[in-house]
DNA sequence: GCGCCGTGTGTCAACGTCAACATATTCGAT
DNA sequence: ATCGAATATGTTGACGTTGACACACGGCGC
């Protein structure tokens, strides 16, 4: 800066006044001074703003490395969003939930030069971690409930779960199969308890839930276990890899997908309309999540307030994976040939 | 720092001592400090010391938004990496290749503290984009051979190319069809010359590779195309995406895979083989992409030198979506029924 | 007993920026 | 003609940290 200055002939104290664009300067000054620093390649040093001001403006956001789509999709939405009120996004990965992992990234975070932080980590494993959320910060959570202390921002997975059970029971099968999330997953809760609920709003006894870890291997797992059963006509599956997987045990059996057995999937993945058969799902909108996530706290950087953000909705789209189920006559007809 | 110094009873300089393990510091000089800082819950302002040690502990990474599985995954090591290493990440994202809109990112990552960049853009939107990479900072390449200027990691695409095509020759195809990445596309670019040049070297005939955008649909279109000439045999698809959207077509018009069509897909994706049929394809290593070239952008850092960095290899994972070619007697025996 | 080295601690200045204040100039209103 | 407001620029100090240097003390070899 002071070289800048000294090309332009005029004080530091003006050269910063140009770039900052505030207070009085002279046309032809700004002119000259913008000319020095066109010249000198000059670029103000962060380091030094953000040791006069306090602010870094910049976000620090803690994820699983290994993350789901969503969270990818999260995280991506946090970074444009963040890069556009012109915020540096700095990024600390977690490897596992084990505490000492978690609280090392809080450290890290902390020396760290940030002005807030968004978690986007499942609530319950953040409660395992066990982890005291430092107070000078803010703090916005993704995909968590945690939410007496902290502003969070998440999709409503209870809506999206019931559209999906709603969607297969309208079809007319008698009941809905669930391949579910881990344990630990607190969106995979959500969406267990809102497809148990959707159905016994509806009178029907719900089965037991099949667990799965979100991969599509542990779908195929549930899959196998369910495609003996001819009981079986409905599943919706926690996610969309799930889901794939759940296909592929029953394709396997040589069971048809939609014609024995309808399967709904969760997420919205985009190459999930290019599967065959052409998957139903539940879209999500991870992009507005983030969006909202850097929004939440902004606010709460700037004012103060505790931001009030509503859940993300979702929308079902009806692919050719989900059919109505045969009737009994159908199934004596055509015991198990491909569709077109 | 100030107050930790009275509260411990000694100076500053005394605190920056034991905070840092530098120079000499009394053994219960050190429990003192130690203890005021826990009391005081003292953390280093790294602003401060940014702009005293020139240095920020901070890499910067340039990518797109939205950007592929592999990008994603190799971020997603490079922050790992980094963070052993006892890096910060600043991701700064790019929304398209528009030129102001990369050196835009140039820009903020240039007033962001940053010690070194790593670029994880495709080498031709990078040329589109004429930008001039600044020379103050160390930079990396992912993913591009901009090789002479800077160092650069990538996956060898011409040998996971080779693998797959010879593959699908060895099987006893008589040629191989491509569907290739979009045209500006360095990897694209690399994984349709080492097909052509496979081929060639077989003394085969390449046919006219088809052109897609890495998405599944367009694998699809692409599978359209294809789908009617009964001369097609074994498909290579430049990525997995788009190898399950050039299944779908085939399956749609009747015909099985592998039974009438083989296909290979490139890039790993973890439920490819869960997919239905399981997808053949070539095995990416985006997590040692990423910590290579966060090592070599450290080593420039440190050493200044050069890095010399390997291409990282790939390997071929035989699935159940490619076979051998049915013989003209098999065609007459069996139409078109699924395998198990 | 003298000087020297190793150890432990304090003082000072500087990193680059910007808020606060001080100063200088211009111009219109009285 | 004088004053005050608006405009334009310079000076100073502080943000928190750490490197360079200075100082103080004890033990060792000669």
């Amino acid at each position: 800066m002071e070289d800048v200055a000294r090309e332009a002939g005029v004080s530091g104290q003006t050269v910063s006044r140009v770039v900052n664009a505030r207070g009085y300067v002279g046309a032809a000054t700004r002119e000259r001074v913008e000319d020095a620093m066109q010249r000198l390649g000059y670029r103000p040093n962060s380091a030094a703003r953000a040791l006069r001001s306090g602010r870094f403006r910049a976000i620090g956001v803690i994820m699983f490395s290994f993350s789901s789509y969503g969270n990818q999709r999260t995280l991506d939405a946090i970074a444009v969003r963040a890069s556009q009120m012109g915020y540096a996004l700095t990024l600390i990965p977690v490897e596992s939930s084990a505490r000492d992992t978690v609280a090392g990234a809080f450290r890290r975070l902390e020396e760290h030069a940030v002005d807030g932080i968004i978690i986007v980590i499942e609530a319950h494993q953040l409660d395992e971690a066990e982890v005291e959320i430092p107070d000078g910060l803010p703090v916005v959570l993704v995909d968590s409930n945690r939410g007496t202390t902290h502003p969070f921002v998440d999709t409503d997975q209870a809506q999206g779960a019931r559209l999906a059970t709603e969607h297969l029971l309208d079809l007319g099968h008698e009941t809905v199969w669930h391949v579910s999330g881990p344990a630990k997953s607190y969106s995979a809760e959500r969406r267990r308890d809102s497809w148990r609920q959707t159905l016994e709003a509806r009178g029907v006894v719900a089965p037991e839930p099949l667990q799965g870890d979100w991969s599509a291997e542990s779908g195929y797992q549930a899959g196998v276990l369910l495609r003996d059963d001819d009981g079986v006509t409905a599943v919706f599956a926690a996610n969309d890899q799930m889901a794939i997987g759940v296909v592929r045990a029953f394709r396997e059996a040589g069971r048809d997908i939609p014609g024995d057995v309808s399967v709904v999937g969760f997420d919205g993945l985009p190459d999930a309309a290019q599967l065959w058969p052409p998957l139903t799902t539940v879209q999500q909108h991870p992009e507005k999540v983030g969006a909202l996530a850097v929004d939440a706290l902004l606010a709460e950087l700037d004012g103060g307030e505790r931001a009030q953000t509503p859940l993300v909705g979702t929308e079902l789209v009806v692919r050719q994976s989900s059919a109505a189920p045969r009737t009994s006559a159908d199934r004596a007809a055509a015991p198990a040939s491909p569709p077109v």
